[in-house]
DNA sequence: TAGTACCG
DNA sequence: GGCA
């Protein structure tokens, strides 16, 4: 039996789930607005290629990853840092298309946080067998923003830890189309996705990809 | 340690 | 899944 009331969500489940205090799963939150989302990582990718990052240990990571707004995330032996310019071009990264920030807002208001205004859009695209490994988000200056986490494409379960990496991790399931918001005293849970199954979306093909919104600034 | 290897 |  769960010895959580979410811990199985595979089946059907209301439109918004508590995770946390302050942490919630928005199902089909942004369905109506996923092809213009799609639409946007494509713009995206055409300014900002397609990389996989180094961890600081030197390893590649399996995600690839491009971003846009005026700083996004970025990752390599120097370590973690948000920078205002792709390192991979020398050029500022594209605008933040405005899908992308009305999206969020709407999200993260539904979520219980007013007036979320982005300033980074981390996004991270899964082929088959990639996955994030137990990570927090603790990069950003302002740690009272939250993290706004669009799914898109193919499904994939999502791990939801505690403060720390040894509490035991809730496997969310993430479909096309679901948000998850998290900040407040849940801003740096741990979290992770696992290897991404192989399979066909009518929206990104063979790909998951995920859109993660932050106050960097 | 936003990763992988190896062990049970 | 847990450990280094």
């Amino acid at each position: 039996m769960p010895d959580h009331p979410i811990d199985d969500l595979f089946g059907d489940a209301p439109a918004a789930l508590p995770l946390g205090a302050q942490a919630m799963l928005l199902r089909g939150f942004a369905l109506a607005q996923a092809e213009a989302l799609v639409q946007g990582v494509r713009q995206v990718a055409l300014h900002a290629p397609w990389r996989r990052m180094q961890t600081p240990g030197g390893k590649a990571m399996s995600v690839a990853m491009t971003g846009c707004g005026p700083l996004s995330w970025v990752s390599d032996r120097q370590g973690y840092r948000y920078a205002d310019r792709d390192p991979l071009t020398g050029l500022p990264w594209p605008a933040m298309p405005a899908a992308f920030a009305r999206l969020a807002r709407a999200a993260a208001q539904q979520a219980g946080f007013a007036r979320f205004a982005p300033d980074a859009c981390l996004v991270n695209r899964y082929e088959p067998g990639a996955r994030m490994s137990l990570h927090q988000d603790r990069d950003e200056r302002d740690l009272g923003a939250p993290i706004v986490s669009v799914s898109l494409g193919l499904p994939a379960v999502f791990l939801w830890g505690g403060a720390t990496r040894g509490e035991r991790a809730l496997r969310v399931p993430l479909r096309h189309g679901d948000v998850v918001v998290w900040g407040g005293v849940d801003r740096l849970r741990f979290h992770g996705v696992l290897p991404v199954a192989p399979g066909e979306h009518p929206a990104t093909g063979s790909f998951r990809i995920n859109l993660t919104l932050r106050k960097a600034l």
